[in-house]
DNA sequence: TTTATATTTTTAATATTCTGGAAATATGGA
DNA sequence: TCCATATTTCCAGAATATTAAAAATATAAA
């Protein structure tokens, strides 16, 4: 029990470099505002995703400026796509997100949730 | 039921300017590296907080450019401060980390966790 | 009231990001 | 093959962000 909280507290200070280089990545790219609309877009999307095109005429964006968050996004592997003869279907990473939140969730409190002031941990 | 669910899918669009406004600069104000660390710091230490100066030294940062940052933090609301005497005592704030984990979680399936291929909702 | 300490503001240089037009690439159909 | 469609890459200008030294402000203690 003491030694597990310490476990705890050590896992959370070895988040090692790559990990946090993903989780900026990621914050990176959906603090925005045409990203995290395009990205907001793809998650009411769901499963099937949308096409570039689809998507430049419903943000009314041109698709060079689309190509290039998307390619963000992609990066920040809180996009993903796949090929589908002419067309490229991009659709939400959830479990990118829900890794995101891992991260932010596992700051609170420096890892020991029976200390925690606010209701994130519990 | 059918009403549930389709007011849960309204409230999730209705997110209104401000709100996405805050939760863009507050995924902005984390997604710098200096100050992810700056704020994971915060975190570590919890409800006595920091002073600018313990910072700089634990992170080996000029203090204006901490200053910069902190201002960033404050602004977006993911940092608390207040003063004490010739100290100003910095804190993370917890609630809207909270927040800004709601909005990304909301995102997930249109708000309807019964057809999410993932876990977040659950 | 002078001095020391804590922090912020100003400023300027540098670096990075965003945007969209135009050209390039890739693929499927006529 | 030739054409239309889907998307990306290239480019360059505009806008923003980051950094830290130096100066300014604020407060407490001697």
């Amino acid at each position: 029990m003491n030694a597990n909280s310490k476990d705890n507290k050590n896992e959370n200070e070895n988040y090692n470099a790559v990990e946090v280089k993903f989780i900026i990545e990621a914050l990176e790219a959906l603090s925005n505002e045409s990203r995290l609309k395009i990205f907001r877009m793809l998650v009411k999307a769901g499963h099937s995703g949308l096409t570039v095109t689809e998507m430049s005429k419903s943000l009314n964006m041109p698709m060079s400026t689309l190509s290039f968050h998307l390619a963000k996004l992609s990066q920040a592997n809180i996009v993903l796509f796949v090929k589908q003869s002419r067309f490229i279907i991009y659709s939400a990473n959830f479990e990118s997100v829900n890794k995101l939140i891992g991260y932010l969730t596992e700051s609170c409190c420096n890892g020991n949730p029976e200390e925690c002031f606010n209701d994130i941990c519990k």
